[in-house]
RNA sequence: GGGUUGGUAGCUCAGUCGGUAGAGCAGCGGCCUUUUAAGCCGUUGGUCGUGGGUUCGAGUCCCACCCAACCCA
């Protein structure tokens, strides 16, 4: 990217001409009276406008020139006349190139071929781009560099530019549904002395003045539930956690989650939280509960209804229909057998349980595409859940999967310090986690019962925006530094 | 970590059997005062991902490495 050629050599070489003519390229200010989509939609003819954008498109006619001018809200033609703007004024417009940015002022008219044009009048250069836009008609192609140079893609590529408009109306929405709902927005500490709330690998970071190493967060959770033990009865965080694991087509180390946690709840009221709330933003940011995902050529490839009430079903139902009926009565060593026979793969170290795990990640989750409440999940998943009153092997939990993923957990959330500090010092297995003390004693001053629940919001938006990638829902996603 | 595919002009892509590095768009020069992927004529632009090797000769064959996408772990 610091190469240069003759290209920006050119470009350069306007610029000086431009300073040379005392024109500023990069102007301080320039007021537009409307958008160029404004401009379009609110046509009369005749009418006097100033709008500014990026050069998009050039159509040179000798003693008259066309332009496309772009902002976020559309493009807009413009018409250039030398016999309008003067010869001199008309030398600078030729020399002016694809994604510059121009101020234009004109009156408002309609080509013979019927398209809203400025007719210009006068015109302010307000940014000379020393580099070339990507090409106008494949648009920006190379996936790395549509990732590494994320403005350029966003250039290039309008539907790309749409996913991440897209994206942030989606989390607008969530908040506005929760804070309806009389949710309290806050914020928590990223650095941690002790990663808690989930099992993963954290980053490790250090802070000089104080002398210790932090980590990343992993989750939200504990530091959520003791401002439920502080009397904030429904708090939400939206935020960024970090994990330090293998990067996918479903895994970007950093994302995205969206934690809530409702004092006098339980699961029931999660499920009804998680079910309202997608199907709100949904019909808010895409006006449907129909979600068709299509692939290059513009087909159907999956279809998605979202419309309640949501499927509920157990998990050893689930683990029954792929494990045999007897799945949960034969021996943990033929369970091992009938996994492997099955192409799931199972580590010698895996606990029994995760045997039935790995059997629901591998082959069940993926087949869940239509909205799935997994219920009467085994205990020894979830550390932080409570028992089951029908089913003591089991959680009050269920997982939600759309789309094949997981995409919100959910729990009556554990709130006995005793048997909360026996379950994470059992999931701790030894010393891979340091067990957070001060969570332990808020929870001895006293939690309320709880629903709780977390959302992968990258997740989500891949769901409701048809992106296979979670790479494609990220603006800025990892990838390895480039020398 | 393993496998597959890819990396050639600013962008999108060709490049046959190992024999002078190509096109479209963009750019530059020219013509054209209602075009819209404008058109027509002319034209510039290359460390073929990096480093080795084989060969009279390598974008092409071999080896190693880098980056990316996808699949697997």
């Amino acid at each position: 990217m610091d190469e240069t050629n003759s290209l920006i050599e050119q470009r350069k070489a306007k610029l000086a001409g431009l300073r040379a003519k005392a024109i500023d390229p990069f102007s301080n200010s320039f007021s537009p009276t409307e958008k160029c989509g404004e401009a379009r939609a609110n046509y009369v003819e005749g009418r006097e406008v100033s709008l500014a954008g990026r050069i998009t498109a050039h159509r040179d006619m000798g003693k008259s020139q066309f332009i496309d001018i772009r902002d976020q809200s559309g493009r807009i033609q413009v018409y250039a006349q030398k016999q309008v703007l003067g010869e001199e004024q008309y030398e600078i417009f030729k020399q002016l190139d694809m994604g510059d940015f121009l101020g234009v002022r004109g009156t408002l008219f309609t080509t013979k071929t019927g398209e809203i044009s400025v007719r210009l009048e006068s015109f302010i250069i307000l940014t000379k781009a020393l580099r070339p836009p990507p090409e106008k008609w494949h648009g920006l192609v190379d996936t790395e560099t549509r990732y590494r140079q994320r403005y350029l893609d966003l250039m290039a590529n309008p539907d790309v530019k749409e996913t991440f408009l897209k994206r942030s109306q989606i989390v607008h929405e969530i908040r506005g549904f929760l804070h309806e709902r009389g949710f309290v927005e806050v914020e928590t500490p990223m650095m941690q002395g002790i990663p808690g709330g989930a099992a993963a690998q954290p980053f490790v970071t250090h802070h000089n003045s104080l002398g210790s190493d932090f980590y990343l967060r992993i989750a939200l959770e504990l530091y959520l539930k003791r401002l439920l033990v502080g009397g904030i009865d429904r708090v939400f965080e939206i935020g960024r956690i970090f994990r330090n694991e293998g990067l996918s087509r479903k895994h970007n180390p950093e994302f995205t989650m969206l934690e809530a946690y409702q004092a006098f709840g339980d699961y029931e009221s999660m499920m009804e939280l998680v079910q309202s709330m997608i199907c709100h933003v949904s019909q808010k940011v895409l006006g449907t509960l129909v979600i068709e995902h299509k692939d290059g050529e513009g087909a159907v490839t999956r279809t998605i209804d979202l419309t309640p009430q949501w499927r509920r079903v157990k998990f050893k139902d689930l683990v029954r229909e792929v494990g045999g009926a007897d799945w949960f009565e034969v021996s943990p060593e033929e369970r091992r057998k009938r996994a492997a026979s099955l192409d799931v793969e199972i580590g010698k170290e895996y606990e029994d349980f995760e045997v039935s795990q790995a059997l629901f990640e591998k082959l069940i989750e993926p087949t869940l595409i239509q909205p799935t409440f997994v219920t009467h999940v085994p205990k020894e998943f979830v550390p932080l859940a409570k028992v089951s009153r029908e089913d003591p092997t089991t959680v009050e939990v269920f997982e939600c999967c759309i789309n094949g993923q997981e995409i919100a957990p959910a729990y009556s959330e554990q709130n006995d310090p005793i048997e909360q500090r026996e379950r994470l010092e059992h999931q701790a297995g030894g010393e891979q986690h340091k067990l957070d003390e001060d969570f332990i004693v808020a929870l001895e001053h006293g939690m309320p019962p709880a629903g709780g629940m977390g959302l992968g919001i990258d997740r989500l938006c891949m769901m409701l925006l048809g992106q296979e990638s979670i790479r494609d829902v990220i603006l800025f996603p990892q990838l390895k530094p480039k020398l």
